[in-house]
DNA sequence: TCATACTATTGATCTGAATCAATGCAATCC
DNA sequence: GGATTGCATTGATTCAGATCAATAGTATGA
């Protein structure tokens, strides 16, 4: 098991949350100022440099993660070392740590892929205290269905992709979600290393880098550097990903 | 693709709904009967003869699904006759039709495995009218919740688990889930085809009958008949689904 | 009870991706 | 700016599981 949760992330409670001053934040959006004030230490607030970990075993079971911005990754792994990768979070994206479990599964770190700001948001003391509490209610349980179907869609990737497809499903969300287009062509930053991309669709680090190879040898990608993907025709791209022969 | 989408499930209007009688449904109890009786229309109720199938597209994005009884498929087909069984859903289960998505992804379906009763839900209107909507809110939530748990988990054993220790590890889920103990072993009905256990794993439905004989031959399970899987030491079992070499 | 039609199992072979092993790059630190 | 170090890439080979092809069971209906 990986020993490496050296650099824990330091956690600065505060009420509220001085990081939900963003429109897109639920909870801003759900209880506003008064709301967020009446419930001090529902909301506190992480930096992580990029590399820093958090072990999320032992979180209450009513915590939601916010990033606010950066990119975190959720990542289980299990006893014999095994890893995988379920999602890599960017602004906006919430997540729900892991209820503990009995042994033989799995445990869940969280890690920053480039410097990240997170809240950690208490849902009960809230749901308790604050006007607005059921509109909050609702935007979460909205999001929670929403995190069921990428989930279900992963699944359906894991299960019947192909490795090609697999990679090109996923250059083309994290384009779609973290790229900006050029006059070159849309521009990705791929900030995480192979590993941990073939972490995420259960491959090898080397099947990764061979795919790559083929897209950028068949003109589907550009490589300048190893971490920066130029996407010349994301339709092409897309063919590949959805099982064009 | 498949179309074979004859039988479609009748669906019949109700209010309140006539199967949530039981003490475990959360609509129940959340609303108790009298905040049911003031939403007319919000939940319907269908009976599937096993085979029986319904087209999920198209469902309003409030829509819940609740098995009353029985045992109910959620399966995604690509365009190109992918399939992925997403999960089995038993007594009490929840499950959230996907919201509908541009071309190139799939469709979702849902099958009854065995004769089955399913609730289908509504909850816009109920969180609109009825009284005690913030417990029902939550439940949902709860449930949500729980929902993305088992999908990542289900997610870790395709990206990271071999064949054997797939097969191992749904045995055991749908033993612990609707077996029952008998003097010889934990018995359990297999009622789905190996095809359709094989679009749960992500394999072939091939390799789910020789892992089946590794098992009979090691002991692992009996196999009186290819629906019935007895399974002498469950220990035995989740040791080869967790990782025992 | 027997014929019919599926479904499961087994066998032979193939193949995509893993594994093992160098080699080539790029960022980082003196 | 040149070594150092950790990744990424490429090559050779292996192997788990897929595919193709029979054969054997099991359930259903006359």
């Amino acid at each position: 098991m990986d020993s490496a949760v050296s650099a824990q992330m330091n956690q600065t409670p505060a009420s509220p949350c001085s990081g939900c001053e963003e429109l897109t934040c639920p909870i801003r959006q759900a209880l506003g100022n008064a709301g967020l004030t009446a419930c001090p230490g529902a909301v506190s607030r992480i930096s992580a440099r990029a590399g820093e970990k958090l072990d999320a075993t032992g979180f209450a079971p009513d915590t939601v993660f916010r990033v606010v911005n950066g990119m975190l990754m959720q990542e289980h792994v299990s006893d014999d070392g095994r890893r995988h990768v379920a999602a890599f979070k960017t602004s906006g994206d919430l997540s729900w740590p892991l209820p503990s479990r009995e042994a033989g599964e799995f445990r869940e770190f969280y890690e920053a892929v480039n410097p990240t700001e997170l809240c950690i948001i208490s849902i009960d003391p809230i749901s308790r205290c604050a006007p607005g509490a059921d509109t909050l209610l609702k935007t979460l349980y909205t999001a929670a269905r929403i995190e069921v179907s990428r989930a279900q869609e992963q699944m359906f990737l894991l299960a019947r992709s192909s490795a090609t497809e697999r990679l090109a499903g996923f250059l083309l969300d994290l384009a779609k979600r973290t790229g900006h287009g050029t006059k070159r062509g849309f521009e990705l930053k791929l900030s995480m290393r192979r590993e941990r991309i073939a972490d995420h669709l259960g491959m090898q680090p080397e099947t990764i880098s061979r795919i790559m190879t083929q897209f950028k040898k068949s003109g589907i990608i550009r490589l300048p550097r190893p971490s920066l993907v130029i996407i010349p025709d994301l339709k092409a791209l897309s063919n590949i990903a959805f099982g064009a022969p």
